[in-house]
DNA sequence: AAGCTGAGTTTGCCATTCGGACTTATCCTG
DNA sequence: CAGGATAAGTCCGAATGGCAAACTCAGCTT
């Protein structure tokens, strides 16, 4: 951009009223974003988030709780057959919003740290091939719910 | 996604063959992450992003060192007039690919957490605003050398 | 030579995280 | 109804990591 080309002395904009910085703020941690990462695979069980994730229940439960509290996951009752009910995590609007940022995080992590290849293709319901990218802002966007994730091999 | 709609149980991709869970081993903290956003705004010097974050010495050292060594950034020498060769940090082709975290982290965060309203406008050089978002794999991506921040107000 | 400055390094304290054990609520089986 | 199973959550001591402030170091200016 043309900052990072011509080098600036400070950033142009204020920790404090920067968009990213603010994002970070909630979401801005090891943890919570790889129980976002789950979430937007559909997994919704605390203990199934635990299976794939190894965090400590003490740490998970206090970020579920942090998420719900500003808006990103909502609490979602569930009843096993012959089990009591319990509560299951899903993504608000507001947290289905950050896809891009998850996806990208994909995008950048398979093209650099994967020599094995990505393990999941991003496409639409017919097959093409999807990715989040810097485009012009009149650029039609794909909804969320027409994105299908298929594991590779 | 086919997922968040439909819940699974299990994440389809485990967290080691995951590109966000790799490319959150590397720069999955906030400190890192903020770090990433001085640099793409083209801060490069210690005691400057020092001054816009808030970070302390030490952290800052090691999370630099760290950057350096997973290649996502580069010591660039520099020298002011009358004073000695020190090392600033530019980013390198590798970190500049993380651009479309930054910006889609900023687009959320200006869209949930800034009733105040974005503090930076993104577009190319001939004004056109741009945006990070999920889009056909054909579709033209805008590099970041044609990328214009302009702070608003 | 005395002092300044940017860029660190070191130190000692404090907050968070870790992981395992414990708790709770509810359901099922007998 | 007693006993067990289980998902979700709490508690706790030990370890890790973050923090501010002091210290270091090289080379510049006066």
């Amino acid at each position: 951009m043309a900052n990072s080309a011509s080098s600036a002395r400070r950033a142009p904009v204020p920790v404090e009223r920067c968009g990213a910085a603010r994002a970070l703020d909630v979401i801005g941690d090891r943890w919570t974003l790889l129980i976002l990462r789950e979430a937007f695979y559909g997994v919704t069980r605390f203990d199934d988030m635990r299976a794939d994730m190894g965090i400590p229940r003490s740490v998970l439960t206090q970020r579920l709780a942090r998420l719900v509290e500003h808006g990103l996951l909502t609490r979602v009752p569930y009843r096993d057959e012959g089990a009591r009910a319990r509560s299951g995590y899903a993504l608000t609007a507001q947290g289905r919003a950050l896809a891009p940022v998850i996806l990208a995080l994909m995008r950048w992590g398979d093209a650099h740290l994967a020599p094995d290849g990505p393990a999941l293709a991003v496409t639409d319901r017919a097959g093409r091939p999807l990715k989040v990218a810097l485009v012009a802002g009149d650029t039609p966007e794909v909804a969320l719910r027409d994105v299908v994730l298929t594991p590779l091999v």
